[in-house]
DNA sequence: TCGATATTTCGATAGTTATCGAATCATTGG
DNA sequence: CCAATGATTCGATAACTATCGAAATATCGA
């Protein structure tokens, strides 16, 4: 996982909505859960949470997939998994402060 | 772990200076580095450096102390310890995508 | 105490991000 | 094919974040 990539996951869930949005869909599972959905969940008008959603998607962190006229959300997993990767591998030098992850992909940003 | 932590905490990790940053500090380990010494490693100039260490000291991710003239920063591993905790809490429902974190803090945020 | 060194605070500015209504696009049912 | 539904894109605006020089603050050595 590069730094950029990182940044970008970092950044979309340091935001109120968009760590609720992602809280959400990780209880959803593998359903997922529809735009509009999560709109209503949040009290946020529809043009902003597709705002939010766009940027989790783009970091990578959750996947849409179309069904009927809904589009529905839903995390993706391993790209968190990544993550907590990179930051284990990255803090305490690898020796780790909170045990996990894989720990071969050792990266030099 | 409360939701605006985390957000703090991302927030404060999210941006390439501050990231970099982080990790020379966590390469450091006890004995930290001086703000001087991490500007002069990334090329900030010394009111950049100040601005992004206080975002970070903010969040809880770094320690500081004195030394002489010179300030020294710190990793602080609890804090990541914590912030890994959260995500591993809320990510895949606890049950956990990469095993970690010590996983009786549960929090609703 | 004075001058030098290390850092932070201030202030201006540029760039990025969030918000939300209106307009647009895609899909379905009748 | 048309109206209705679900979602995204657009455009304007407000709010926040990053940058960096200059000024202020703290500490040390002579």
């Amino acid at each position: 996982m590069q730094s950029e990539t990182v940044i970008r996951a970092l950044g979309a869930l340091a935001q109120e909505h968009r760590l609720a949005t992602y809280r959400l869909l990780v209880q959803a599972g593998a359903d997922g859960m529809a735009a509009g959905a999560l709109a209503d969940a949040l009290g946020l008008p529809a043009s902003s949470m597709s705002f939010h959603l766009a940027q989790l998607s783009h970091a990578g962190l959750v996947t849409q997939r179309r069904q009927s006229r809904s589009i529905i959300y839903a995390a993706d997993y391993s790209a968190m998994g990544a993550l907590m990767g990179y930051l284990t591998e990255n803090c305490c030098g690898g020796a780790s402060c909170a045990p996990a992850a894989p720990a071969d992909e050792r990266n030099v940003a």
